[in-house]
DNA sequence: ACTTTATTCAACTAAATGGTTGAATAATTC
DNA sequence: GAATTATTCAACCATTTAGTTGAATAAAGT
């Protein structure tokens, strides 16, 4: 279990195929093998292999052998990278761009918080 | 000023490369020339154009003509796109993140048994 | 008109990508 | 231990990508 450090190179390629995201829309679901990942789709074994491949590498999922069978599932870390990078976009598109980074800084915060009223 | 409508391949493809994602946060601050974004590359001034051509067809930015220089403009909706697509996602770390919140709530009560006891 | 400035186009190259097939490895079952 | 199931590896091919250089176009200044 080798800990990369986050590459947004490697993460937004792995995002910029429909296979692959498909994939990982899969995964959300819950676990499953590499054939049952690359069940619904036209190409070899082989082929959805590699794209299984190529987004362990951007650690957008891992890959745990259980059985005959090697069990993939999702990891949140390397999507909340690609979200955050995007996140610094967002006053863009939002009115209360003033505020933001004060948000982002307190989130973490107001969370601890609102788990101490509840 | 064609509207194209937001193609994912396109925009994730455009951010997998660390020159575009540096030109995107130079927009940030503002529009630019085609030059003044192409300047703090080592490259040729053709290759960032051929960059900038590939962000603008991901529809990440825009340029407009103003006199004898081009000024290009972020581009906001096909950001918003793939942070939308991202966010179908978010469940994954919030999940995470109340785990860890529960994880630090359980840290906190055991520090507090161990104050009592001492 | 000629020159300078800003930018793209065209042609080329090296490397990466997305796919294939057939053979190899790993674990399970008979 | 032989057969079956799950998955990867290796070699190959076509296409795309990221870069180059040199020529071409567009607008402005002299």
């Amino acid at each position: 279990m080798v800990k990369r450090e986050p590459d947004l190179d490697l993460i937004f390629k792995a995002l910029a195929d429909p296979t692959r995201r498909a994939i990982l829309a899969s995964l959300k679901a819950g676990d499953q093998s590499v054939s049952d990942l690359a069940a619904p789709h036209a190409m070899s074994l082989a082929g959805a292999s590699k794209h299984i491949g190529v987004l362990e590498r951007a650690g957008l999922l891992s890959r745990e052998r259980r059985g005959r069978e090697l069990r993939c599932s999702l990891e949140a870390e390397a999507l909340r990278c690609a979200e955050v990078w995007l996140q610094s976009y967002a006053t863009l598109w939002n009115k209360r761009l003033d505020r933001l980074d004060e948000l982002l800084m307190a989130e973490r915060a107001e969370e601890a918080e609102d788990a101490n009223k509840n």
